[in-house]
DNA sequence: AAACATTTTTACCGTTTGGTCAAATCTCTT
DNA sequence: AAGAGATTTGACCAAACGGTAAAAATGTTT
């Protein structure tokens, strides 16, 4: 009842308008449009944004980009809805039958991979749910709870065989998506941490050396608490 | 050279107008507004804050608050520069004469209680960084750093003890950093996964206990890897 | 209570912003 | 090459926004 925008304004004008094929004009536009406004958004958040600065970013009059999306918001969930599946994929490939360490061993590599490859997707999310997820509600309450009910029971069922040590796997997750994209949406803080000047992405090697200690290994040597 | 605003202006009034004390409604009225703006900043980020908003959330007309603050960016900086102290004091409490397991498990629950308590505070430095630090850049780069150089000191030197895992001891602190915070900076989605009420903060209790096992126990079984 | 400083309000201003409209131009099909 | 439909543009608008000026009201001091 939240994020159905897009469809409802479909349905509402399928009868009067049929939807066309899109023209190779239009296939190449709502992209350059899309690709701007990922960079405008990510970098200054939904209100940072103004339509001024995503034409101009995209090399095309604000009535011109109109043209395409029928306000800014639409752009906005457009970009969002287009991301989620993306941002799911590395979690859907999680298999049951696998091995613990090594599925979840590939889960942070390809989180992480994610994070480096895609840092203005992850901050684009990250601003949404910061907001408090206005355009992103029905998702996260659906399709995403959903997909961590299926793959918090694949981590039961490995805590259950005792080849993972008790813990709520849900909360497992977030920790996982927590450092992964840390990496991206707190970049600024990590880079100047580690005098790293601004393009600078060395730190990822170290980034997935220490999340393989901590989620597969052990940080704190034994013997040392009483 | 970028987050010395404040004193900039204060130094160059500073001839011609002696500071003064600060009256009883000074005070009053300075703290109603910095609370009124935490909680807009925090809910909408910078450019989504408007002066109206805030000022009517402080229950004051726009000119009488900016009777106090000279403009918006300056009651942005003011709460930022007030929240630092705060913010880094759970890191400062790190004793090189504690154990290991002792002192990297207080600091997870100081910072896991500041996630709690003040998620206002942190969803504000939160859109802070991702909007790339603009105000506190200066911060960034020489109160944290220092603090974090000691810190990193004080955990690699565990290291060589032999009481902790070799790791890079600044990624271990960003991984601290981003599981605690995580919860309240993401807590709507945090909410819509565990099918939580908006209000409620229950899954606080799970959190410790999993970041326990994390940073503190043993995740994965021994054995299961070949 | 007079005198002074502080605080608050009313009315306002220039700019930015999201968005519209109709005319002009371009593209594609026949 | 003509016509229809798709695309682009320039001119424009109302509302929202950050901020100002000066008078009015209030508080404080003597």
């Amino acid at each position: 009842m939240r994020g159905n925008k897009i469809q409802q304004t479909m349905a509402a004008k399928a009868p009067a308008k049929r939807p066309r094929n899109k023209t190779r004009i239009q296939k190449e536009n709502e992209e350059r449009i899309l690709l701007a406004a990922l960079e405008v958004f990510s970098q200054t958040g939904f209100h940072g944004a103004t339509l001024d600065k995503i034409a101009s970013a995209a090399d095309m009059s604000k009535p011109n980009l109109l043209y395409y999306f029928k306000n800014k918001e639409e752009i906005h969930i457009a970009l969002l809805t287009g991301l989620l599946d993306v941002w799911l994929a590395p979690l859907r490939a999680i298999r049951a039958d696998g091995d613990p360490a090594t599925e979840i061993g590939s889960y942070i590599r390809r989180k992480l991979e994610s994070s480096r490859e895609y840092p203005r997707e992850s901050r684009l999310f990250a601003n949404e749910i910061l907001a408090g997820a206005p355009h992103i509600g029905d998702f996260l309450q659906s399709e995403l709870r959903q997909l961590v009910d299926e793959k918090a029971d694949i981590l039961q069922s490995w805590i259950d065989d005792g080849r993972l040590a008790p813990c709520d796997p849900r909360h497992l997750l977030f920790a996982i998506w927590s450092t992964t994209q840390h990496y991206a949406d707190f970049s600024v803080q990590v880079r100047h941490v580690l005098r790293l000047a601004p393009g600078d992405k060395s730190y990822y090697a170290e980034a997935a050396r220490m999340l393989d200690t901590l989620f597969l290994g052990r940080l704190v040597a034994p013997g040392t608490d009483s």
